[in-house]
DNA sequence: GAATAAGCGGACGCCGCCGTCCGCTTAGCT
DNA sequence: AGCTAAGCGGACGGCGGCGTCCGCTTATTC
Protein backbone atom coordinates (compact mmCIF):
# COMPACT_ATOMS: atom_id res chain seq x y z
CA UNK A 1 0.00 0.00 0.00
CA UNK A 2 2.75 2.06 0.52
CA UNK A 3 4.53 2.78 -2.78
CA UNK A 4 2.10 2.12 -5.56
CA UNK A 5 3.07 1.04 -8.95
CA UNK A 6 2.31 4.05 -11.50
CA UNK A 7 -0.45 1.72 -13.79
CA UNK A 8 -1.63 0.61 -10.74
CA UNK A 9 -2.31 4.21 -8.83
CA UNK A 10 -3.84 5.51 -11.86
CA UNK A 11 -6.29 2.35 -11.81
CA UNK A 12 -7.32 3.18 -8.32
CA UNK A 13 -7.95 6.80 -9.25
CA UNK A 14 -10.12 6.03 -12.25
CA UNK A 15 -11.56 3.35 -9.53
CA UNK A 16 -12.67 6.05 -7.12
CA UNK A 17 -13.35 8.30 -9.90
CA UNK A 18 -16.08 6.03 -11.27
CA UNK A 19 -17.24 4.86 -8.00
CA UNK A 20 -17.69 8.26 -7.01
CA UNK A 21 -19.77 8.93 -10.33
CA UNK A 22 -21.55 5.29 -9.88
CA UNK A 23 -22.84 5.44 -6.45
CA UNK A 24 -24.02 9.11 -6.98
CA UNK A 25 -25.80 8.64 -10.20
CA UNK A 26 -26.90 5.06 -9.31
CA UNK A 27 -27.20 4.99 -5.43
CA UNK A 28 -26.14 2.33 -3.06
CA UNK A 29 -27.04 -0.42 -5.24
CA UNK A 30 -24.36 -0.20 -8.11
CA UNK A 31 -23.43 -3.45 -8.84
CA UNK A 32 -18.81 -3.72 -8.84
CA UNK A 33 -19.30 -4.89 -12.12
CA UNK A 34 -20.87 -1.31 -13.14
CA UNK A 35 -18.28 0.47 -11.35
CA UNK A 36 -15.14 -2.05 -12.57
CA UNK A 37 -16.97 -1.08 -16.12
CA UNK A 38 -16.89 2.59 -16.23
CA UNK A 39 -13.54 2.77 -14.86
CA UNK A 40 -12.52 0.65 -17.85
CA UNK A 41 -10.61 -2.13 -15.83
CA UNK A 42 -11.61 -5.37 -14.82
CA UNK A 43 -13.74 -5.99 -11.52
CA UNK A 44 -10.77 -7.91 -10.12
CA UNK A 45 -8.84 -4.91 -9.90
CA UNK A 46 -11.48 -3.35 -7.95
CA UNK A 47 -11.92 -6.02 -5.47
CA UNK A 48 -8.42 -6.28 -4.95
CA UNK A 49 -8.28 -2.79 -3.84
CA UNK A 50 -11.40 -2.95 -1.66
CA UNK A 51 -11.53 -6.37 -0.13
CA UNK A 52 -15.71 -5.19 0.35
CA UNK A 53 -18.26 -2.88 -1.82
CA UNK A 54 -18.77 -1.46 1.46
CA UNK A 55 -15.06 -0.76 2.37
CA UNK A 56 -15.61 1.11 -1.43
CA UNK A 57 -18.31 2.84 -0.51
CA UNK A 58 -16.69 3.96 2.61
CA UNK A 59 -13.18 5.12 1.15
CA UNK A 60 -16.39 7.37 -1.08
CA UNK A 61 -18.62 8.69 1.61
CA UNK A 62 -15.65 9.44 4.01
CA UNK A 63 -14.34 11.92 1.54
CA UNK A 64 -17.42 13.47 1.11
CA UNK A 65 -17.83 13.72 4.47
CA UNK A 66 -14.59 15.28 5.17
CA UNK A 67 -15.45 17.94 2.68
CA UNK A 68 -18.53 18.99 4.43
CA UNK A 69 -16.70 19.41 7.47
CA UNK A 70 -14.63 22.15 5.73
CA UNK A 71 -17.42 23.87 4.75
CA UNK A 72 -18.57 23.45 8.34
CA UNK A 73 -15.28 24.90 9.88
CA UNK A 74 -15.23 28.02 7.36
CA UNK A 75 -18.89 28.65 8.52
CA UNK A 76 -18.21 28.60 12.13
CA UNK A 77 -15.86 31.69 11.41
CA UNK A 78 -19.02 33.32 10.50
CA UNK A 79 -20.24 36.30 12.70
CA UNK A 80 -24.18 35.51 11.79
CA UNK A 81 -24.94 31.96 13.79
CA UNK A 82 -28.14 32.01 11.94
CA UNK A 83 -27.31 32.46 8.20
CA UNK A 84 -24.25 30.11 9.00
CA UNK A 85 -26.33 27.04 10.14
CA UNK A 86 -28.79 27.65 7.05
CA UNK A 87 -26.36 27.79 4.05
CA UNK A 88 -24.38 24.85 5.62
CA UNK A 89 -28.13 23.16 5.67
CA UNK A 90 -28.12 24.23 2.33
CA UNK A 91 -24.62 22.88 1.58
CA UNK A 92 -25.36 19.43 2.59
CA UNK A 93 -28.99 19.41 0.83
CA UNK A 94 -27.24 20.02 -2.21
CA UNK A 95 -24.49 17.55 -1.51
CA UNK A 96 -27.13 14.79 -0.95
CA UNK A 97 -29.05 15.54 -3.93
CA UNK A 98 -26.21 15.37 -6.07
CA UNK A 99 -24.85 11.73 -4.67
CA UNK A 100 -27.61 9.80 -4.34
CA UNK A 101 -25.92 7.12 -2.26
CA UNK A 102 -24.45 9.70 0.53
CA UNK A 103 -27.16 9.48 2.82
CA UNK A 104 -27.32 5.90 2.93
CA UNK A 105 -23.72 5.30 2.73
CA UNK A 106 -22.90 7.39 5.91
CA UNK A 107 -25.04 5.23 8.06
CA UNK A 108 -24.52 1.91 6.22
CA UNK A 109 -20.98 2.66 6.22
CA UNK A 110 -20.04 3.90 9.84
CA UNK A 111 -18.30 0.72 10.98
CA UNK A 112 -15.54 2.28 8.80
CA UNK A 113 -12.82 4.21 10.78
CA UNK A 114 -12.66 6.59 7.94
CA UNK A 115 -16.35 7.57 8.12
CA UNK A 116 -17.05 7.37 11.31
CA UNK A 117 -14.36 9.74 12.14
CA UNK A 118 -15.27 11.72 9.61
CA UNK A 119 -19.26 11.81 10.61
CA UNK A 120 -17.89 12.71 14.11
CA UNK A 121 -15.42 15.49 13.02
CA UNK A 122 -19.01 17.20 11.27
CA UNK A 123 -21.24 16.36 14.03
CA UNK A 124 -18.55 18.08 16.39
CA UNK A 125 -18.93 21.18 14.08
CA UNK A 126 -22.51 21.12 13.53
CA UNK A 127 -23.63 21.07 17.09
CA UNK A 128 -21.06 23.98 17.29
CA UNK A 129 -22.87 25.91 14.74
CA UNK A 130 -26.25 24.68 16.26
CA UNK A 131 -25.07 26.27 19.70
CA UNK A 132 -24.58 29.15 17.93
CA UNK A 133 -27.61 29.45 16.26
CA UNK A 134 -29.79 28.91 19.51
CA UNK A 135 -28.18 30.82 21.20
CA UNK A 136 -28.77 33.69 18.35
CA UNK A 137 -32.44 32.59 18.77
CA UNK A 138 -33.04 31.60 15.61
CA UNK A 139 -32.99 27.14 15.99
CA UNK A 140 -35.05 25.17 18.42
CA UNK A 141 -33.85 23.58 21.24
CA UNK A 142 -34.79 20.03 20.82
CA UNK A 143 -32.45 19.35 17.81
CA UNK A 144 -29.14 18.23 17.96
CA UNK A 145 -26.63 17.80 14.80
CA UNK A 146 -27.33 14.51 13.81
CA UNK A 147 -31.49 14.91 14.25
CA UNK A 148 -30.47 17.86 11.19
CA UNK A 149 -28.44 15.57 9.00
CA UNK A 150 -31.01 12.96 8.95
CA UNK A 151 -34.18 15.22 8.41
CA UNK A 152 -31.57 16.79 5.40
CA UNK A 153 -31.35 13.56 3.77
CA UNK A 154 -34.80 12.65 4.43
CA UNK A 155 -35.92 16.34 2.66
CA UNK A 156 -33.68 15.05 -0.18
CA UNK A 157 -34.92 11.30 -0.19
CA UNK A 158 -38.63 12.11 -0.54
CA UNK A 159 -38.05 15.06 -3.42
CA UNK A 160 -36.86 12.08 -5.63
CA UNK A 161 -40.41 10.39 -4.94
CA UNK A 162 -41.54 13.08 -7.01
CA UNK A 163 -41.49 14.52 -10.78
CA UNK A 164 -40.56 17.61 -9.76
CA UNK A 165 -37.18 18.39 -10.08
CA UNK A 166 -36.75 21.77 -7.95
CA UNK A 167 -39.13 19.93 -4.92
CA UNK A 168 -35.84 19.15 -2.93
CA UNK A 169 -35.19 22.55 -2.75
CA UNK A 170 -39.01 23.61 -1.40
CA UNK A 171 -38.47 21.08 1.08
CA UNK A 172 -35.33 22.20 2.52
CA UNK A 173 -36.88 25.76 2.97
CA UNK A 174 -39.84 24.07 4.88
CA UNK A 175 -37.39 21.82 6.74
CA UNK A 176 -35.83 25.17 7.23
CA UNK A 177 -38.80 26.85 8.10
CA UNK A 178 -39.75 24.01 10.46
CA UNK A 179 -36.41 24.27 12.65
CA UNK A 180 -36.91 28.13 13.40
CA UNK A 181 -38.07 28.31 17.45
CA UNK A 182 -41.84 27.34 17.50
CA UNK A 183 -44.10 30.79 18.01
CA UNK A 184 -45.20 30.99 21.66
CA UNK A 185 -47.92 32.24 22.77
CA UNK A 186 -45.92 33.93 25.86
CA UNK A 187 -42.59 34.24 24.43
CA UNK A 188 -39.93 34.97 26.55
CA UNK A 189 -38.04 37.13 24.38
CA UNK A 190 -34.04 36.90 24.63
CA UNK A 191 -32.91 40.63 25.27
CA UNK B 1 -60.34 -16.93 -8.22
CA UNK B 2 -64.43 -16.46 -7.79
CA UNK B 3 -64.31 -19.88 -5.39
CA UNK B 4 -61.96 -20.75 -3.42
CA UNK B 5 -61.10 -23.80 -1.40
CA UNK B 6 -61.62 -23.70 2.27
CA UNK B 7 -58.32 -24.80 2.62
CA UNK B 8 -56.87 -22.23 0.31
CA UNK B 9 -58.68 -19.16 1.73
CA UNK B 10 -57.13 -19.80 5.51
CA UNK B 11 -54.18 -20.44 3.32
CA UNK B 12 -54.36 -17.13 1.96
CA UNK B 13 -55.47 -15.07 4.97
CA UNK B 14 -52.23 -16.05 6.78
CA UNK B 15 -50.21 -15.34 3.60
CA UNK B 16 -51.70 -11.82 3.87
CA UNK B 17 -51.42 -11.70 7.18
CA UNK B 18 -47.73 -12.90 7.28
CA UNK B 19 -46.51 -10.89 4.53
CA UNK B 20 -48.06 -7.76 6.05
CA UNK B 21 -46.24 -8.45 9.35
CA UNK B 22 -43.49 -8.96 7.78
CA UNK B 23 -42.72 -6.50 4.98
CA UNK B 24 -43.76 -3.93 8.09
CA UNK B 25 -41.18 -5.82 10.21
CA UNK B 26 -38.22 -6.12 7.85
CA UNK B 27 -39.24 -3.75 5.17
CA UNK B 28 -39.92 -4.03 1.71
CA UNK B 29 -36.88 -6.31 1.21
CA UNK B 30 -37.95 -9.48 3.06
CA UNK B 31 -37.51 -12.58 1.03
CA UNK B 32 -41.00 -14.56 -0.02
CA UNK B 33 -39.50 -17.67 1.86
CA UNK B 34 -39.15 -15.64 5.00
CA UNK B 35 -43.29 -14.59 4.60
CA UNK B 36 -43.78 -18.36 3.59
CA UNK B 37 -41.95 -19.40 6.62
CA UNK B 38 -44.31 -17.16 9.36
CA UNK B 39 -47.50 -18.01 7.03
CA UNK B 40 -46.43 -22.09 7.67
CA UNK B 41 -46.60 -22.70 4.29
CA UNK B 42 -44.61 -23.28 1.39
CA UNK B 43 -43.54 -20.26 -1.27
CA UNK B 44 -44.90 -21.99 -3.48
CA UNK B 45 -48.29 -21.48 -2.60
CA UNK B 46 -47.56 -17.77 -1.76
CA UNK B 47 -46.11 -17.44 -5.47
CA UNK B 48 -49.27 -19.65 -6.86
CA UNK B 49 -51.32 -16.34 -5.34
CA UNK B 50 -49.10 -13.88 -6.19
CA UNK B 51 -47.37 -14.49 -9.38
CA UNK B 52 -44.76 -11.80 -8.08
CA UNK B 53 -43.63 -10.22 -5.07
CA UNK B 54 -44.66 -6.91 -6.18
CA UNK B 55 -47.47 -7.98 -6.75
CA UNK B 56 -47.90 -9.06 -2.58
CA UNK B 57 -46.49 -5.81 -1.89
CA UNK B 58 -49.16 -4.56 -3.92
CA UNK B 59 -51.90 -5.86 -1.99
CA UNK B 60 -51.04 -5.16 1.14
CA UNK B 61 -49.70 -1.77 0.44
CA UNK B 62 -53.18 -1.02 -1.50
CA UNK B 63 -54.77 -2.33 1.59
CA UNK B 64 -52.86 0.23 3.67
CA UNK B 65 -53.66 2.86 1.44
CA UNK B 66 -57.15 2.22 1.53
CA UNK B 67 -57.43 2.88 5.28
CA UNK B 68 -55.47 5.93 5.11
CA UNK B 69 -57.86 7.17 2.68
CA UNK B 70 -60.96 6.43 4.81
CA UNK B 71 -59.41 7.86 7.85
CA UNK B 72 -59.04 11.37 5.43
CA UNK B 73 -62.55 10.78 4.48
CA UNK B 74 -63.90 11.27 8.42
CA UNK B 75 -61.17 14.20 8.81
CA UNK B 76 -63.04 15.96 5.86
CA UNK B 77 -66.07 15.75 7.65
CA UNK B 78 -64.09 18.26 10.72
CA UNK B 79 -64.55 22.27 11.41
CA UNK B 80 -61.37 22.76 12.47
CA UNK B 81 -59.57 21.93 9.26
CA UNK B 82 -56.23 22.62 10.74
CA UNK B 83 -56.72 20.27 13.54
CA UNK B 84 -57.81 17.98 10.93
CA UNK B 85 -54.82 18.26 8.95
CA UNK B 86 -52.04 17.63 11.51
CA UNK B 87 -54.63 14.54 12.79
CA UNK B 88 -54.30 13.04 9.35
CA UNK B 89 -50.28 13.85 8.78
CA UNK B 90 -49.94 11.94 12.14
CA UNK B 91 -52.07 9.15 11.67
CA UNK B 92 -49.89 8.72 8.18
CA UNK B 93 -46.56 8.77 10.26
CA UNK B 94 -48.10 6.85 12.95
CA UNK B 95 -48.64 3.89 9.77
CA UNK B 96 -45.57 4.96 8.47
CA UNK B 97 -43.55 4.42 11.31
CA UNK B 98 -45.00 0.76 12.24
CA UNK B 99 -45.26 -0.33 8.70
CA UNK B 100 -41.42 0.20 7.31
CA UNK B 101 -42.31 -0.71 3.72
CA UNK B 102 -45.13 1.16 3.12
CA UNK B 103 -43.35 4.34 2.02
CA UNK B 104 -41.11 2.19 -0.39
CA UNK B 105 -43.78 -0.17 -1.34
CA UNK B 106 -46.31 2.40 -2.51
CA UNK B 107 -44.06 4.01 -4.82
CA UNK B 108 -42.49 0.31 -5.67
CA UNK B 109 -46.17 -0.53 -6.80
CA UNK B 110 -47.91 1.73 -8.33
CA UNK B 111 -47.86 -0.07 -11.83
CA UNK B 112 -50.77 -2.17 -10.02
CA UNK B 113 -54.44 -0.66 -10.23
CA UNK B 114 -54.64 -1.49 -6.49
CA UNK B 115 -51.83 0.76 -5.32
CA UNK B 116 -52.46 3.61 -8.32
CA UNK B 117 -56.32 4.04 -7.18
CA UNK B 118 -55.48 4.02 -3.37
CA UNK B 119 -53.26 6.43 -3.66
CA UNK B 120 -55.61 8.63 -6.13
CA UNK B 121 -58.08 8.57 -4.33
CA UNK B 122 -55.84 9.42 -0.87
CA UNK B 123 -54.43 12.39 -2.64
CA UNK B 124 -57.91 13.76 -3.70
CA UNK B 125 -58.80 13.45 -0.62
CA UNK B 126 -55.67 14.98 1.36
CA UNK B 127 -55.68 17.75 -1.45
CA UNK B 128 -59.25 18.68 -0.44
CA UNK B 129 -58.02 18.82 3.35
CA UNK B 130 -55.10 20.70 2.38
CA UNK B 131 -57.00 23.37 0.52
CA UNK B 132 -59.38 23.59 3.39
CA UNK B 133 -56.61 24.00 6.06
CA UNK B 134 -55.15 27.03 3.34
CA UNK B 135 -58.51 28.92 3.63
CA UNK B 136 -58.12 28.19 7.37
CA UNK B 137 -54.55 30.07 7.07
CA UNK B 138 -52.83 26.99 9.10
CA UNK B 139 -51.35 25.71 6.17
CA UNK B 140 -48.57 27.20 4.00
CA UNK B 141 -49.38 27.45 0.08
CA UNK B 142 -47.11 25.68 -2.18
CA UNK B 143 -47.39 22.32 -0.92
CA UNK B 144 -49.32 19.64 -3.07
CA UNK B 145 -50.38 16.35 -1.74
CA UNK B 146 -47.76 14.39 -2.87
CA UNK B 147 -45.63 16.48 -1.36
CA UNK B 148 -47.10 16.09 1.85
CA UNK B 149 -47.08 12.46 1.63
CA UNK B 150 -43.37 12.10 0.53
CA UNK B 151 -42.08 14.52 3.69
CA UNK B 152 -44.46 12.58 6.00
CA UNK B 153 -42.94 9.22 4.68
CA UNK B 154 -38.96 10.51 4.37
CA UNK B 155 -39.03 12.06 7.92
CA UNK B 156 -40.01 8.66 9.34
CA UNK B 157 -37.25 6.78 7.62
CA UNK B 158 -34.90 9.18 8.42
CA UNK B 159 -35.93 8.68 12.13
CA UNK B 160 -35.19 5.13 11.67
CA UNK B 161 -31.38 5.84 11.21
CA UNK B 162 -31.60 7.21 14.81
CA UNK B 163 -31.14 5.48 17.92
CA UNK B 164 -33.96 7.87 19.69
CA UNK B 165 -36.70 5.60 19.39
CA UNK B 166 -39.21 8.77 19.83
CA UNK B 167 -37.04 10.55 17.22
CA UNK B 168 -40.02 10.47 14.29
CA UNK B 169 -42.26 12.73 16.19
CA UNK B 170 -40.02 15.25 16.62
CA UNK B 171 -39.57 14.75 13.19
CA UNK B 172 -43.26 15.42 12.39
CA UNK B 173 -43.62 18.09 15.02
CA UNK B 174 -40.71 20.03 12.86
CA UNK B 175 -42.22 19.46 9.67
CA UNK B 176 -45.79 20.04 10.87
CA UNK B 177 -43.84 23.28 12.06
CA UNK B 178 -42.48 24.27 8.22
CA UNK B 179 -45.85 23.71 6.63
CA UNK B 180 -47.59 26.59 8.70
CA UNK B 181 -47.65 29.55 6.03
CA UNK B 182 -43.91 31.28 6.60
CA UNK B 183 -44.09 34.79 8.22
CA UNK B 184 -43.76 37.45 5.96
CA UNK B 185 -42.72 41.32 7.08
CA UNK B 186 -45.54 42.32 5.86
CA UNK B 187 -48.66 40.19 5.84
CA UNK B 188 -51.39 40.22 3.50
CA UNK B 189 -53.85 39.29 6.19
CA UNK B 190 -57.26 37.67 4.86
CA UNK B 191 -60.11 38.95 6.29
C1' DG C 1 17.73 -6.02 -22.36
C1' DA C 2 17.08 -9.35 -18.76
C1' DA C 3 15.19 -10.44 -14.34
C1' DT C 4 11.59 -9.94 -11.10
C1' DA C 5 7.87 -8.83 -8.70
C1' DA C 6 3.75 -6.06 -8.80
C1' DG C 7 -0.41 -5.82 -11.04
C1' DC C 8 -4.21 -7.16 -14.09
C1' DG C 9 -8.64 -9.23 -15.32
C1' DG C 10 -11.49 -12.81 -16.52
C1' DA C 11 -12.97 -17.35 -15.11
C1' DC C 12 -14.79 -19.57 -11.34
C1' DG C 13 -17.50 -20.90 -7.24
C1' DC C 14 -20.70 -19.60 -3.92
C1' DC C 15 -24.77 -17.58 -2.24
C1' DG C 16 -29.53 -15.90 -1.83
C1' DC C 17 -33.53 -15.11 -4.14
C1' DC C 18 -37.28 -15.64 -7.39
C1' DG C 19 -40.63 -18.06 -10.05
C1' DT C 20 -42.03 -22.68 -12.08
C1' DC C 21 -43.34 -27.35 -12.13
C1' DC C 22 -45.04 -31.77 -10.91
C1' DG C 23 -46.14 -35.69 -7.94
C1' DC C 24 -48.77 -36.13 -3.82
C1' DT C 25 -52.66 -34.71 -0.64
C1' DT C 26 -57.14 -33.45 0.58
C1' DA C 27 -61.51 -30.78 0.38
C1' DG C 28 -65.95 -30.94 -1.58
C1' DC C 29 -69.52 -33.18 -4.01
C1' DT C 30 -72.52 -37.14 -4.87
C1' DA D 1 -67.21 -44.02 0.81
C1' DG D 2 -65.46 -42.90 -3.56
C1' DC D 3 -64.26 -39.72 -7.14
C1' DT D 4 -62.16 -35.66 -8.93
C1' DA D 5 -60.14 -31.55 -9.34
C1' DA D 6 -58.23 -27.91 -6.61
C1' DG D 7 -54.46 -27.12 -3.85
C1' DC D 8 -49.98 -27.94 -1.68
C1' DG D 9 -44.98 -27.56 -1.18
C1' DG D 10 -40.47 -28.87 -2.03
C1' DA D 11 -37.25 -29.61 -5.73
C1' DC D 12 -35.36 -27.36 -9.48
C1' DG D 13 -33.30 -24.01 -12.78
C1' DG D 14 -31.89 -19.46 -13.65
C1' DC D 15 -30.13 -15.04 -12.45
C1' DG D 16 -27.29 -11.46 -10.60
C1' DG D 17 -23.93 -10.17 -7.53
C1' DC D 18 -19.78 -10.73 -4.65
C1' DG D 19 -15.16 -12.14 -3.62
C1' DT D 20 -11.14 -15.29 -4.93
C1' DC D 21 -7.60 -17.19 -7.67
C1' DC D 22 -4.21 -17.91 -11.10
C1' DG D 23 -1.98 -17.53 -15.58
C1' DC D 24 -0.53 -13.65 -18.22
C1' DT D 25 1.23 -8.77 -18.75
C1' DT D 26 4.02 -4.92 -17.72
C1' DA D 27 6.43 -1.49 -14.86
C1' DT D 28 10.67 -1.15 -12.56
C1' DT D 29 15.36 -2.07 -11.42
C1' DC D 30 20.08 -3.20 -12.45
Amino acid sequence: MAVLRADARRNLNRVLDAAGEAFAECGADVSIDEIARRAGVGHGTVCRRFPTKDSLMAAIVGARLEELAEAADQLLERSDAGAAFEELVWHAAELFNRDRALFDGSSRCDGFSEVAEAKQQLNDKLERLIRKARRAGTLRRDVSAPDVGAMIGSAIQAATHTDDPDAWRRYVRILLDGLRPPPRKTTTQRR
